[in-house]
DNA sequence: CCCCTCAACTAACGCTAGTTAGTCACCGTA
DNA sequence: TACGGTGACTAACTAGCGTTAGTTGAGGGG
């Protein structure tokens, strides 16, 4: 009767850096950075707190980890979006619709970055933000090129480019895997969001 | 030559019981409930840590005090919305206002409201939880009365008032009373935003 | 003029955090 | 079978936290 093994689930798998790395993430994502003890991260692995030190260099480096990687991707997603061409309400959906998706996908990463980046410390921290500032901006030239073309109607194209990464973002607060709708559908529909924010009404709002 | 009182501005006026959570409350929103030591309120304060037990019973305390009347005053303002009546369409646009005005002008306190109130132990957790709930599934409502009267085209009116209720909840995390828009303004834009996104496009886009 | 209160202080406590050092068992390979 | 490396362990350290105790000085009312 091997009783004990019920911590979490996945507990006498070998322990990687990939393993101490999730760990972290789903309760960075749960209590925050500063709220998680390298003692839970080591005891949902089934291990002690030193044992950690084999597979990662510091607390501080695993929050970096997922912050770099994290924003690094979102950068990647649009660029990729972006040089597809089309035109801007094109262009406008598949970016709120691929940084929609990505929210839903990867929730912990985004609560983590969006709660924890002010926990970085210097040199790292302003890079980040620097990165999180070329995404709004370069949202944000998409919507003022649909102002141009008059084919958006916003007041102010910064306001609706916060608005529509931010709803985006919020995703990652309520969307569960085993709820009623799967990270497509919540895509679509948020991108669908996306356009009318600027005035667009979308052609089909049917399922 | 009294030199060093330099350590935050309004070092020397009395401090007070409301002074210690003004404090606490800008820290908070800065760094997280987890993030503030007392010493660096303190410090803010111009005194020494255990000086500020003379006017608080705990650091827990100060947390449970700016989420309990921030909740409350969310809902709050939400019933008054709604006990002035006005078709979905007025309702929706108050409310949404409202509750943009509100993450604009109480910035600091939507941010810890926000990062922190998981952090707080549990009668008072579920119970702020609950007033979340209670204001999301009254907004909710809202939105299935109007696509029931068919003013509003949404295939989700849960999806939508998330949406609505977190675009509202964003404004905290860019605005600045510095900014070239005031906190009417923004408002007035995002209670546009919140018709839009039910399919509504109001009816003057002008400011 | 004394005394009481209020709010600051210093000192110290208990605890927990992140991290390091040193040890030991296992396991694949020569 | 001996060996070397990997990765777990225990023990321990330092630093910092929130909090309490006890003290001191200033201000106001009898």
């Amino acid at each position: 009767m091997p009783a004990a093994s019920s911590e979490r689930i996945a507990a006498r798998d070998p322990v990687t850096s990939a393993r101490v790395l999730d760990g972290a993430l789903t309760l960075f994502a749960e209590r925050g950075y500063h709220g998680t003890a390298l003692s839970e991260i080591a005891g949902a692995l089934g291990v002690r707190t030193p044992s950690l030190y084999n597979h990662m260099r510091s607390k501080h480096d695993l929050l970096e980890a997922i912050i770099d990687a994290t924003t690094a991707g979102v950068l990647e997603d649009f660029h990729a979006v972006r040089d597809a061409g089309g035109d801007p309400a094109d262009v406008l959906f598949r970016a709120a619709r691929v940084y929609a998706y990505r929210h839903a996908t990867h929730r912990r990463e985004a609560l983590v970055v969006n709660r924890d980046t002010s926990s970085l410390d210097e040199p790292v921290r302003s890079s980040m933000q620097a990165r999180r500032r070329e995404h709004e901006h370069a949202l944000r030239a998409v919507i003022a090129a649909g102002v141009e073309q008059g084919v958006f109607v916003v007041d102010s194209p910064a306001l609706a480019s916060f608005a529509i990464r931010e709803l985006c973002v919020s995703i990652a607060r309520w969307f569960s895997e085993d709820g009623p709708l799967t990270a497509d559908q919540v895509a679509d529909q948020y991108a669908g969001f996306a356009l009318r924010i600027v005035g667009v009404q979308p052609t089909s709002t049917a399922s």
